[in-house]
DNA sequence: ATCAACGTTGTACCCGGGTATAGAGTCAAC
DNA sequence: GTTGACTCTATACCCGGGTACAACGTTGAT
């Protein structure tokens, strides 16, 4: 645990260190813990985070929605098990987690849709070139 | 054709005036006609454009990946039927599509990963909950 | 003991994607 | 012929998500 500086984290995840300082900064990353020298430390966990940060922004959640979804997920790990009490919080993080599903099935069904298309774009433009690609025999004229 | 003004073209597509002139700035959108007091006119194929970027902008593309996008589409309406030349560009459309297929199915994949997270995150939450959803039979205290 | 490579805080800047405002013209209805 | 809703251009601003200094401290190797 907390065996990580800053730039590690920050190579590790494929960001540069002011990146993990302002999801810092944004309450997207806690405050770390820090040695004696006032470094930063982070664990294995932040890294997870932030990866997950990133894995998120890059199919167009936003930070805000993003930090959603992660509290969504501590509040998870935070709950009494087996689960006899607190319905109410626990009702609260089942209606955001429903949300979520509804965006992130709408944001599937419009990626199919594009992939379709797509498809049939490549493969209607493939199947009617007079063939100049490698695996026919003479490659006549590039 | 050329049917709308500004205003009809924005509230159709669910966007704001502003943002049409900005995508014409941006050449998203080409100059439309004019009408003589210099108003402009919009088709429904302007309208199809306008909603083609918002729906891919919504899924995570940027303005300039959209632009790609859209020129792909035209590229390919502006060949010539049945396509027995131009091997050279087709070629390239063929390699953009292959890219853009590639990007929309790897967002594809992270999405549905996500949808089982969730999916599992509810049901579980949603299975361990003291009963007290309206199917069940007396309401236990909300 | 000095150098490079890393860390600290703080502040300022940048880019993408709009949004708002000013100052003016157009148009339809009353 | 004036009012209100619309349009025009031009310019400025805003927000999200970083990115880049500046000025300084720490560490390890040579």
């Amino acid at each position: 645990m907390a065996n990580m500086h800053i730039g590690e984290l920050a190579r590790a995840a494929g960001v540069n260190v002011q990146t993990i300082r302002f999801y810092e900064r944004e309450k997207l990353l806690p405050p770390p813990v820090r040695a004696a020298n006032g470094y930063r430390r982070y664990s294995q966990s932040d890294l997870d985070r932030v990866l997950f940060i990133r894995r998120n922004h890059e199919i167009g959640f936003t930070l805000a929605e993003i930090e959603q979804l992660l509290e969504l997920h501590s509040a998870l790990a935070a709950l009494p098990r087996p689960l006899q009490q607190k319905p109410s919080q626990v009702r609260e993080i089942i209606a955001i987690g429903r949300e979520r599903l509804i965006q992130v099935e709408s944001k599937i069904r419009v990626l199919k849709s594009m992939k379709k298309q797509l498809e049939s774009l490549v493969h209607h433009l493939e199947r009617s070139i007079p063939v100049t690609c490698p695996v026919s025999s003479a490659r006549p004229r590039s």
